[in-house]
DNA sequence: CTAATTTATGAACGACTGTTCACAAATAAA
DNA sequence: TTTATTTGTGAACAGTCGTTCATAAATTAG
């Protein structure tokens, strides 16, 4: 019957609300301070309401976590799949990363304190975040090893970090500073490659 | 008299235990997750004591940021103070910073995250590691930049939150690693200011 | 329309934590 | 030794928050 798919498709409303509202405030308060009663009132439910759809907090910040890192890692794999260089790649790379964070600046607050955080909660003892992001920037850098641009005396995975660090960084002063006295998203694109690839030095 | 000398310096030895204790919380469970029962159980006083010493538990955490802040900042101008070109006292910060974060952990993990739960929390808006440190750093970039080492393209604020970003990054993990299959500490310096000054390219 | 079932509600519960304070112990003064 | 003062103690207090559950509303079935 279609009233059964009707059913499901509220049910995803619903959750889509609460994660929404659950979004804003753990962004803004950070996890602990952020309470359920303030996240069922922003999506205009009743507190218990969120447990009908979350098994507890935890799971509801999971729940966050996990549906934006596939919007993300999803942006990334398809802004890249048109490209062939290593380096067009990684460029690539960074500037999607950069336009979703201007464009979702309550989940990146939320992962950048989500490393850190998660090392003191045993619940969320690896970051998913950190895990799935940086898997696939290693995978960039140790192609562009094999092609000969990037040097391969550099282990991928801590160049593969850095580079991940340097886009949160820039992102972090970048996303607080007004609109009019702000760099361009490209000029920060440029600004992050650049110093990547050939460091601060000048020449 | 001299008895009055006592007292103070017993008063010194308390606070200095439960410093100690509450270093050593913060960092294993972070700010809102270590209580100051637990703090005062650790350094063998009673839960009441600990407010002899300090206003409260915000208090408490910024005099502890505070005090190793202060030795940490006295490091890098120590080492930094002999040495004439702008590529050493680079050189000698990165160096002093790994050092300092191997043999003190506790303190690492809580100022690795502490830029970024201060900003869910008004009454640490400003870093205090944030801006001392990175004054510091961005002070050693300009100086660089002026005696033509650095290029005069980057500003100097956003080299120097990368340069910090990239310690703290690598420290991250490599105090996460077991002793045996451990890079040395002068390769990780080695690495940070090979990426800063001329970046993973190959060349 | 009525009964059965599903879903929403928010007050109540229990656990926890920062902070205080009446009291006790220790120390200094007389 | 006796008294006054400082310092330490931990039970008690007040507030908060995650979670539950009896009840109500809404939806579906008959």
């Amino acid at each position: 019957m279609i009233a059964l798919s009707r059913k499901e498709r509220d049910r995803k409303l619903r959750r889509a609300d609460i994660l929404k509202a659950a979004e804003h405030l753990f962004a803004l308060k950070g996890y602990h301070k952020a309470t359920i009663r303030d996240i069922a009132k922003e999506a205009q439910y009743a507190t218990g309401t969120v447990y009908l759809h979350f098994k507890d907090k935890g799971d509801l910040y999971l729940a966050l976590l996990e549906g934006r890192i596939k919007d993300l890692l999803g942006l990334f794999k398809e802004g890249v799949s048109s490209l062939q260089s290593p380096r067009q790649k990684i460029e690539a790379f960074v500037r999607e990363g950069l336009e979703f964070f201007e464009k979702n600046r309550d989940f990146f607050q939320i992962i950048a304190s989500e490393d850190v955080e998660s090392l003191s909660e045993k619940r969320f003892s690896v970051s998913p975040v950190g895990r799935q992001i940086k898997d696939y920037v290693v995978s960039l850098v140790k192609e562009s090893q094999k092609s000969g641009f990037i040097d391969k005396k550099y282990d991928p995975f801590q160049a593969g970090e850095i580079l991940i660090s340097m886009l949160k960084t820039v992102s972090m002063e970048w996303l607080q500073k007004e609109k009019n006295k702000k760099m361009n998203l490209e000029q920060q694109q440029n600004m992050i490659l650049g110093i990547f690839f050939n460091g601060v030095a000048a020449k």
